[in-house]
DNA sequence: ATTTTGGTTAAGCATGTCCTTAAGTATATT
DNA sequence: AATATACTTAAGGACATGCTTAACCAAAAT
């Protein structure tokens, strides 16, 4: 069973490659086969079925065969995990600077404050 | 030089680590030395270090050092590369279903026409 | 039936990642 | 001046990643 942390390890690590960067916005397209996939890859097919093998342990995308010809599709779910921890960070960054600002707000007005008793 | 794809690797390479993502996490909570970075990690303090270097190189964060202490703060503005990133990936994707209803309702109409004219 | 096509498996190699320990430097502190 | 603190550098080891080539398999085409 996978717990979020480890499921968001396996998402980062699956965006960090450019090659399945490429192939995931391919996706975006539509869904492709394998040798669609490749095709505009400068490697081999072994090289494309092992990054396609990342992606899915992901769950960034999903693929099934039929007859001789697999057929893969993006999974948007997936993508938003990524998406929803990077918005969070940002968030909590966001909050923090705003107590920060309230901070020095209150140090500015208790110096006026104190020139004012002068 | 750095393009726009390399600065990518960088940052989700540097997103793919569980450690490296609660050093960030720990930082939207404000700007904390190395040491503090590294206390509520289970790890020696130089490999401490080399996260903060990937962290650093991707710029996900800065740090400045004061007589002989550093300090790191997250640089918000590389969060929401990544950002885009996905989040480009996910309009675009949305955009492929929405042509997809469009053609499958026009498959619908084009039936019902069909229909009509028999 | 034979060959082609689309994909898959296996093995191996070069390089990269993540940690360690040992030793060092530069600033405080006593 | 001597010691403690906060970090830094260097070297190395275990394991992961990203490719390769050489078979191999099953569905489709001839």
């Amino acid at each position: 069973m996978l717990n979020q942390n480890a499921l968001l390890d396996l998402t980062f690590q699956a965006l960090t490659d450019s090659t399945r960067r490429s192939m995931l916005a391919q996706l975006t397209q539509g869904p492709a086969t394998v040798s669609e996939l490749a095709r505009p890859l400068a490697m081999s097919l072994p090289a494309v079925m092992q990054h396609l093998a990342v992606l899915e342990s992901s769950g960034l995308v999903r693929s099934e065969k039929v007859g001789r010809v697999r057929t893969c599709r993006i999974d948007p779910q997936a993508l938003s995990l990524a998406e929803q921890w990077l918005n969070q960070r940002r968030i909590e960054w966001e909050q923090h600077l705003d107590r920060l600002g309230d901070y020095l707000e209150t140090m500015k007005t208790e110096g006026e404050s104190n020139d004012n008793g002068k």
